[in-house]
DNA sequence: TCTGGGGTCCTGATGCTT
DNA sequence: TCTGAAGCATCAGGACCC
């Protein structure tokens, strides 16, 4: 850290993360085009090999096209459980360098160097020791890494030559580096914006850096003003060592269109099982439940609703979930079911997070907690009034419920 | 061409509380 | 007791990211 390098932010990013992890499993795989994703024909392409690119063929692309594109592809099903250990790795050896390890998905994450350099040198060769510690562990797969002073630059310049790559911003350098990027490399503009920004004469990043606030504010809301500071390479944002989910979900694209009840009802049923099991697992708790449903023509439809109680059970995921099914009005053909957990909790400290409040809404909720437990444990459970509720017999039976679901 | 699954964040409408 | 406004929470939808 210098007057030069107010802080030193290395981003990482793995090439083609999937299709490289199969080649590297599978011998036979080397060189040739492979595509990792779903052989059901209405799946979409997760990663591409380096040998299938030339072809035109990316993530996100519909596997008929793909196929199509690059006949002679080998189509791989994703193996998340392997992906994930792989993903370990890599973050263990991320952690050899830093406390400050931002995970942003299972093959990228920023690492903040800013107390380090004078154990590991300047900019580049960290940049380099991050890319050799990263083969290591893996057992040979490349990444890309990008090296400045702030995590929006370090993520656009990891991006900058891939695969394998290493490049290197300084922060006096940010400004005119970064203006002659295209406007797709602005954090958060996909293609609605993108095409916004384009009406406005907008084509690079250095046009949105040179262009009145108030006029991207009045365009584009709050983001405008995001925009205009991140293409002046202005991002104070630190690297965050630990994240907890606000929510999780589990959903389906079927392999066709599907409008029965009963039918929707399996899906729901097989989704909220999904959903409880992951909350289980991470002992956590759900404060509300929400469904998606898709129809065929692509429309995306949610409702959803809050519970009396936080909750693991699969069973009260499910049955608020085919109880929320009478609130849409269409009634399908649906391509997609969901059932998301959302306003999650730790189990272990929702009990105290209830107890210790006495407003309006959450008192609500915490009376129908307390009907819960008395039904379920006898009304001898659970003692009202101001006196009682910091009783800890009370903890212990909301607690037992939780674990009991558990079967 | 025919469009995944896992998430996050933002916005606007609406209804409840104070 | 009525009324209005402000502030907040909830909900539905949409854009975006990997």
């Amino acid at each position: 850290v210098s007057a030069v390098w107010p802080r030193i932010i290395a981003h990482a990013d793995m090439d083609a993360f999937y299709a490289s992890i199969e080649q590297h499993d599978a011998p036979e795989l080397r060189g040739r085009p492979v595509l990792v994703g779903p052989r059901s024909l209405r799946g979409v392409v997760l990663t591409a090999s380096y040998e299938a690119r030339p072809f035109g063929v990316g993530s996100a692309m519909p596997m008929a096209r793909a196929r199509r594109l690059c006949p002679q592809a080998v189509v791989v099903p994703p193996r998340f459980e392997r992906y994930k250990q792989v993903s370990a790795q890599l973050m263990r050896a991320l952690a050899d360098f830093s406390a400050r390890v931002e995970p942003l998905s299972l093959d990228e994450a920023f690492v903040d160097m800013s107390g380090s350099s004078h154990i590991f040198g300047d900019a580049r060769s960290i940049g380099a020791r991050l890319k050799a510690a990263i083969r290591e562990a893996t057992g040979g797969l490349t990444a890309s890494v990008g090296v400045s002073a702030s995590k929006y630059v370090a993520k656009v310049a990891s991006s900058f030559a891939k695969p394998d790559g290493l490049t290197v911003v300084p922060p006096d350098e940010v400004r005119a580096w970064l203006a002659p990027q295209p406007i797709s490399r602005l954090w958060g503009a996909g293609p609605k914006t993108q095409a916004r920004l384009a009406e406005m004469g907008f084509a690079t990043i250095g046009d949105v850096a040179g262009a009145d606030p108030a006029r991207l504010t009045a365009a584009l809301g709050r983001i405008g003003v995001r925009f205009h500071a991140l293409s002046r390479g202005e991002d104070v944002r630190e690297v965050a060592a630990s994240r907890t989910a606000k929510s999780l979900s589990c959903e389906r694209t079927l392999e066709r269109d599907i409008d029965s009840r009963e039918e929707i009802e399996r899906q729901l049923r097989k989704a909220a099982d999904g959903v409880g099991r992951r909350l289980r697992k991470n002992r956590l708790l759900a404060g509300g439940v929400r469904v998606k449903l898709k129809t065929s023509a692509f429309r995306v439809l949610t409702r959803q609703q809050s519970l009396p109680a936080e909750t693991q059970s699969s069973e009260v995921l499910y049955g608020t979930a085919a109880a929320l099914l009478a609130a849409f009005d269409e009634r399908g053909p649906f391509r997609l079911v969901g059932v998301c957990a959302y306003d999650l909790c730790s189990a272990a400290e929702s009990t105290q997070l209830d107890l210790d409040v006495g407003d309006g809404a959450r008192s609500r909720r915490l009376d129908a907690a307390l009907d819960a437990v008395a039904r379920r444990f006898g009304p001898g459970a659970v003692q009202r009034g101001s006196d009682a509720i910091g009783q800890s017999g009370i903890v212990g039976d909301v607690n037992l419920d939780f674990l009991n679901d558990d079967g």
